[in-house]
DNA sequence: TTGCTGACCGACG
DNA sequence: CCGTCGGCCAGCA
């Protein structure tokens, strides 16, 4: 029944809240959440997405470097990038140039 | 039930 | 600069 943890929910909630262009980090989510040391929760969440959401812009979600760190599990390690520059997000060797432009915050956004 | 792992983050040397 | 370690929490064997 509804035993099914917040945690999940919440991030696929507030990843699908991601706007166009936008991409936010595993830390703010997981603070938003109210866990802020459990980042890895967020990335692991996605993880476990991909057999119940299929539909999650888990490509909007890197790390706080900005960095494409989870592209492997997008089923190609090219895709995630190629994903963000069709979104006007301007991706170098796995990094966001303009992260801090395109960075979108929950906790400030969703305040 | 215990133990390990995991798409991170921050600190330490 | 780079490598290593701990912490955090939830799912799975």
């Amino acid at each position: 029944m509804n035993a099914e943890p917040n945690f999940f929910e919440q991030v696929y909630k507030v990843v699908r809240l991601i706007p166009y262009g936008r991409v936010t980090s595993y830390g703010a989510i997981a603070a938003y959440l109210g866990s802020k040391g459990s980042a890895r929760m967020v990335g692991w969440a996605l993880n476990s997405s991909f057999g119940t959401q299929e539909a999650l812009p888990a490509h909007r979600v890197v790390n706080r470097n900005g960095v494409l760190t989870g592209k492997h599990h997008f089923g190609g390690a090219d895709l995630m990038a190629q994903l963000l520059r069709s979104e006007g997000i301007e991706v170098d060797d796995d990094q966001i140039i303009n992260f801090q432009t395109c960075f979108w915050d929950p906790i400030k956004e969703l305040y």
